[in-house]
DNA sequence: TTATTTAACGAAATCGGTTTCGAAATCTAC
DNA sequence: GTAGATTTCGAAACCGATTTCGTTAAATAA
């Protein structure tokens, strides 16, 4: 029932616990027979350290956090499975919280984690985000923290994100060259910085294509993930703009969204009107059509952002120096029957 | 930089680490001035005691460990959000690993969380596993183990699932109802249980009904989540069934999987053919024609498993004792345009 | 005045390891 | 045979908090 503990196992010996623990450590000062004795027992015994004592004494708890507004989402869930996935690799456990998209929650939960003393954050900010007051404190209690996905570029530590305004301009970019010229625009919230980012890239793509930019074509969605408000405003667009023959989506939910509207309402797609998502969801390769849609490397971002996080905690614990990486990785366009 | 101790407030204020412990912890051998004293100096420097000392002594980490297949799927995000949830709201932390479907996997990962000193486990059973060693050697130690959606009855520990052999006979019986008479059946691997229920749902559906079972029409799916071997399936029925008039799927990316084969070979559902999945996917409200499927209470389902482990926790702590209980969340059918 | 409470505090042990430092015992060299 | 080196070990401090138990001084009771 009781763990086994080097007590246990010098009490055995007849050692103290200092040998038992060095043969265990593989110090040179102990005699190979004490430490074949130690050894064997160790493992007859199935003794297994108590990390948290090692954690007491070194100050690592070779844990990290992780703070995504919601884990009931492909993307997320992706960058998980790329967290874990590098941490275990590395020795490391993942501790998962969500901020709901609640900068006072998103507070709270960096909080908790503080207190658990894990090693460093990994966090995808909350919409609602603005300030970073609470991530630099926790920087300077020499806390590494790395943002990936939602960003904020004041705040000083590495990055791992998207270029989310060369992605928007390729998508639309495509369509322009595939002789579509009325394209709308369905944008998501106004403050986050990915959709700031995304609407500019469908900007630069028109105006740099001899297109004017037309605002009148641009329709908010304020919940990026709620398909709801692309089937609304799907609606809206056909009875104010029948004359648009291709959208933009922010998301492949609101994309869907749309697809449904015009399915039901007989609307031919791609022939009347296409549609391009954005995030490469499993789903939209089995909807109706097949959608277009922008590829977001969730796994691979999840696994970059841990391993230069873990690289910061090593550092710090080598009192090596080191500087913040901003990485951009590549996205693609996969394209499909929706346009 | 370095976090503030007991000791930084003893120093401070002329008096013993004991006694600062003491007046945050309410004793009542502290004076007034004392305590207001420790108090002031607490909040002014922010202090936040170390969770490892306490866990040390304690001999309570306050933390859960989670093992599921894989977190990319929608019912298990779904159920990890329901576990992360409940959790916080007792204080406790989530520790989520992965297993692959495979049995040395999660035996390994079983250890890491021993090793890690959790204070209880959740786990979903790989498809592979069949022995149960590992877990009984973890609840002989003490730690409580709590199973979810994939179990195995010979576990001598508390369950919570769902009936998968009612959830599958009441669909089954909704599509005779409907008048579907040749009813074929998508099954999963043949050793998981919840594989093998529905199968057996499928079966007694039919001869309660009085329709003969033929084997000759189940089809087997090696992957449950692949939508391909839908797919692939979907396509060899066609050639050599085209009597069937429905399929009860064992899963919705099956269902999906057959779904898109019968829509390039322009077979109408659910005219021709009748189409019914399980789990209730959010995808399923979206593709062509939007899919019927059994709900399954993901989120209900983790929240409940942590309720329980954390009671069980809780009882050893005080010693009380108390029983393994076995819940069986209900199931609901989700009807739509497939049938 | 003496005996007995009571109030307020701190030394020390504890949780389970790690690491420094010193000591004893054995061995090598001259 | 003795000085110095080597081998092998363990006491003690430490990580940071908790808790038991004992001590001192003041307050109360007899």
């Amino acid at each position: 029932m009781k763990p086994i503990t080097l007590k246990d196992i010098a009490l055995e010996l007849n050692i103290s616990v200092t040998t038992a623990s060095k043969a265990l450590k593989g110090y040179s000062d102990v005699s190979d027979s004490t430490r074949l004795a130690v050894l064997n027992l160790a493992k007859k015994l199935n003794y297994s350290p108590n990390s948290i004592a090692i954690n007491l004494r070194t100050k690592q708890t070779n844990t990290i956090g992780v703070i995504i507004p919601t884990i009931v989402h492909q993307f997320f869930s992706k960058v998980i499975d790329g967290i874990i996935e590098e941490a275990e690799k590395q020795g490391y456990f993942v501790i998962t919280l969500q901020s709901n998209e609640d900068f006072e929650f998103e507070k709270r939960q960096l909080q908790l984690l503080m207190q658990k003393r894990v090693d460093g954050i990994l966090i995808s900010l909350s919409n609602h985000t603005q300030q970073c007051e609470h991530l630099n404190e926790i920087l300077q209690k020499g806390t590494p923290i790395v943002l990936f996905d939602k960003i904020n570029k004041l705040i000083n530590c590495s990055k791992v994100c998207i270029d989310d305004q060369k992605a928007a301009y390729d998508a639309v970019t495509y369509l322009i060259e595939k002789g579509y010229r009325r394209i709308a625009h369905f944008r998501g919230s106004l403050t986050p910085q990915n959709s700031i980012d995304r609407f500019l890239g469908y900007r630069r793509a028109l105006t740099e294509h001899g297109i004017d930019f037309d605002p009148s074509i641009v329709y908010l969605c304020d919940n990026n993930d709620d398909f709801n408000d692309g089937y609304i405003n799907a609606q809206k667009l056909l009875k104010e703009r029948p004359d648009v023959d291709a959208i933009f989506a922010i998301t492949d939910l609101i994309a869907v969204g749309i697809l449904k509207c015009f399915n039901e309402k007989g609307i031919k797609i791609p022939e009347d009107i296409a549609v391009f998502g954005f995030s490469d969801w499993f789903m939209s390769s089995v909807v109706t059509p097949t959608l277009s849609s922008v590829k977001q490397p969730g796994f691979e971002m999840g696994r970059k952002a841990t391993e230069i996080l873990i690289e910061e905690i090593k550092n710090l614990n080598h009192k090596t120096s080191y500087s913040f990486q901003n990485i951009i990785l590549p996205t693609s366009l996969v394209v499909r029957d929706s346009t």
